[in-house]
DNA sequence: TGAACATATGCTAATATATTCATATGAATA
DNA sequence: TATTCATATGAATATATTAGCATATGTTCA
């Protein structure tokens, strides 16, 4: 065993710092809602705005972290960008965390 | 529907908050740290600084804040304290966690 | 090409969060 | 009961994060 102290289980020390990273971005209001409005499908950046009442500009800035993130993926159509998710474990470790509370 | 814009499927504003608190748990590298070291099983406050390299004080403000959020619990055996996961949905949620950072 | 629309972005102020230091608390034991 | 060991806590500081404003970019269409 070649590894760190709390490294004897799978995940290391750059594991643990990526995930962190990944469990921010569910980790504000305002993303949470953008992902969870997503659930339905494709949105443009005016539908989101809408919907969770936000500024257009609070929600540009948190979709771009979102997309840096890499749980949004983006298309241009026209004037508008649509937004949608890029990975099914989004909605799973939403759902997780929504059993959670539920208890 | 009785319900606000974006409240459609199953999640009102006030479990997306909930949600949003609960990953912000796993959001900061010392709490998954401490988390991740947990799954071996219950630790003292010692061990876990050793295991993962965090001077007491820091240890114990995490190990608050976690026990607050209600993922881990606590017992006393004489001078030591041991802490423990409190919920499997720890677990769980992790994994999901390292699924997607995986691909 | 220039107005209108949709979205992105740089900057800033407000706020939140984490770590550290110093010290307090609580338990065991000499 | 005084000391030591394990842990918790309050305060201060450093750092990160967010929202909002102003403006820039890119697209459509008259």
């Amino acid at each position: 065993m070649i590894e760190n102290d709390y490294m004897i289980k799978d995940l290391g020390e750059e594991e643990l710092l990526e995930l962190a990273e990944l469990f921010k971005m569910f980790a504000d209001s305002t993303r949470i809602k953008i992902l969870y409005d997503l659930f339905d499908g494709e949105k443009n950046v005016s539908e989101i705005c809408e919907d969770i009442e936000m500024n257009q500009s609070a929600v540009s800035h948190q979709l771009k972290a979102l997309k840096t993130g890499k749980l949004i993926k983006s298309r241009r159509e026209g004037k508008a960008i649509y937004y949608s998710l890029d990975d099914d474990h989004v909605k799973t470790i939403i759902e997780m965390g929504k059993e959670h509370i539920e208890e």
